[in-house]
DNA sequence: CTGAAAGCGCTTACAG
DNA sequence: CTGAAAGCGCTTACAG
């Protein structure tokens, strides 16, 4: 390991003083000599100075630091918005720590204390549900932007970036209905206090109680643990029960219960469309080649993580003054394939 | 935002010296009366004082920060690699920046400086392979450690963890012989100066051209660009050359590529198996439910992240030190499906 | 077992 | 336009 040479050792070649060198790093070139400049220019090119980011950050008490708290990282909705965050971060010279809580509000509330002991400059984070007086507090000390589940308590909220969950389930009972089926079943992790899955099932429990579905049966199940086998005796259990008249119509509220309902319908040898029609939300990679291929709702998912990070940078450059709080909404869509067709 | 307390401010309140407050933060316990452990425990808890990891950082020369730097974001295969780092990370109190270079040799190298502005501890990296000499050189300054990808440059290597890339072609050929396929075809993104890619055509044609097999034809296809329409072409052309007598068999090199094939598939109106067998490497999430299901190559990604992770720390605790260079190859398996029955 | 002092590599008023 | 000096919040020999 070369010795590091610092700031010290750039002025006494260039024969200034370090703070002139300080100001040249920092771009500060109006307020400079245009020869001193090219002096400095040269020496730090030709001894290959680069400066100690840790210093600058422990002075400066910025560190163009990002925390990115994700409740799961194995999900693909979490991955496309780690992108979008990605790629505005690094647009600006921002740079990210990831980290995965699991769902777990513990390691949440470690990660955030980690973070703040890094001294990051702002989060964006996915939080667990279960943190929300820490992170209402937090957002009063550092920008923060919650992506995708928003929280509130005592009448405070946080800055966030999420989809519309009530047009979403709207788009998706309404396909369903117009493919003629009479009986809806809504699959849902549990809500927890995670609010997409609390607006999805409100939605869904409101859209379904409407007077002009006096007809039309339905029903929420929560699956409480998302593993193939649950998922298949809950399916065979809704089999069961259904009239042979009935016309089943199928909702899953995520990517990951998407994917586990074709594995359980695989295993209980089911077929859809034929033994019922299926939406899922998330279009991910892989529903247009699934068996059968997938209606979905999409979500923007790399736009959210980009604007919540856009947002976030701008808070930051604005040194978090005079930012209006704000909960962004963005639309969603559906798109039909073969798993509502009938 | 409050006032940051300082280990003065802890230091005053507890009667004691900043010194002595360090040694408590840092566990150094033995050297310690009881007494003053116990009175500096109260005093940082009432106090709810929290270092600045930037500070300690700054005068130890260590940030317990790990960079990873990704090809590839996107890729299923990074994405579970990613997780086995952060896990590992977490485990040991390491934080780890993600950073995306996206194929791009310049923004790798790019991320390769930053990283090293902010005195991260060590790297891991899943390099783009535009930078070899580059990675040599930074892995004799401080712990780096490659996944998925070697390189070698000089002579010299760096510390790798990746897969046995010949048993897993070697897996792939021999189910599709054991199947009668007479005609084998490898695809492959332009290999570039990625390792893996390289090794994987290598092994093919190596396998293909074995005496035993003069009555098998083969043949690579070299995928430019990763796009449906292109793949299709490809795609169509291999039909057309095709001996109506042959029974194909293709294999995919990676995850990614594999969908291009299924969507290409489908909007050629073409199944399989019935057209022909097809292999795909990387047994993602959903290639149990595609439409047919695939028959893959299974790598222990999650590993792989693991691995890596855990040798960059050891290297990290030694200093360094005595730490043997090493290149370590996982064995795949192959996981079959209905993509190659026939 | 503990403290005084120096210093990690920068930035920032302040003064000129 | 530039420099001397202080200081960000810690850790680490050194001395006792």
């Amino acid at each position: 390991m070369k010795k590091q040479i610092a700031i010290r050792d750039v002025a006494l070649a260039a024969g200034v003083s370090t703070a002139t060198v300080s100001r040249y790093l920092n771009g500060k070139f109006q307020s400079m000599g245009e020869n001193t400049r090219l002096r400095i220019e040269k020496v730090i090119k030709s001894m290959d100075y680069k400066p100690n980011d840790v210093a600058r950050s422990l002075r400066s008490t910025k560190s163009n630091t990002i925390a990115v708290i994700l409740s799961d990282i194995l999900n693909p909705y979490s991955i496309a918005i780690l992108q979008g965050i990605e790629e505005a971060c690094a647009e600006f010279g921002y740079t990210i720590f990831v980290c995965n809580s699991k769902e777990s509000p513990l390691k949440e509330s470690e990660f955030v204390e980690m973070m703040m002991a890094k001294r990051v400059d702002g989060f964006v984070i996915n939080t667990t549900g279960g943190n929300d007086e820490l992170i209402v507090n937090l957002a009063a000390e550092i920008p923060v932007v919650l992506v995708g589940r928003k929280i509130s308590k005592n009448g405070k909220t946080v800055n966030s970036v999420s989809i519309d969950n009530f047009q979403g389930v709207a788009l998706a009972v309404d396909h369903l209905l117009e493919k003629r089926c009479n009986s809806l079943i809504l699959l849902s992790p549990p809500t927890n206090r995670i609010s997409p899955r609390i607006e999805r099932v409100g939605a869904f429990l409101a859209l379904t109680s409407q007077a002009n579905l006096d007809n039309i049966k339905s029903d929420v199940h929560i699956i409480e643990k998302i593993q193939i086998d649950r998922v298949a005796e809950v399916l065979s259990d809704i089999f069961e029960k259904k009239n042979s008249a009935d016309s089943l119509g199928i909702i899953a509220t995520n990517g990951i219960l998407s994917l586990a309902v074709l594995k359980a319908v695989k295993q209980l040898n089911r077929t859809i469309p034929a033994d019922f029609l299926f939406i899922g939300f998330d279009d991910t990679e892989w529903s247009s080649v699934t068996n059968p291929s997938l209606t979905v709702i999409s979500q923007p998912t790399y736009q959210i993580g980009a604007f919540a990070a856009k947002k976030l940078i701008t808070s930051l450059l604005q040194n978090n003054e005079n930012i209006d709080l704000e909960s962004l909404e963005l639309p969603v869509q559906l798109i039909a394939r073969d798993s509502t067709i009938n």
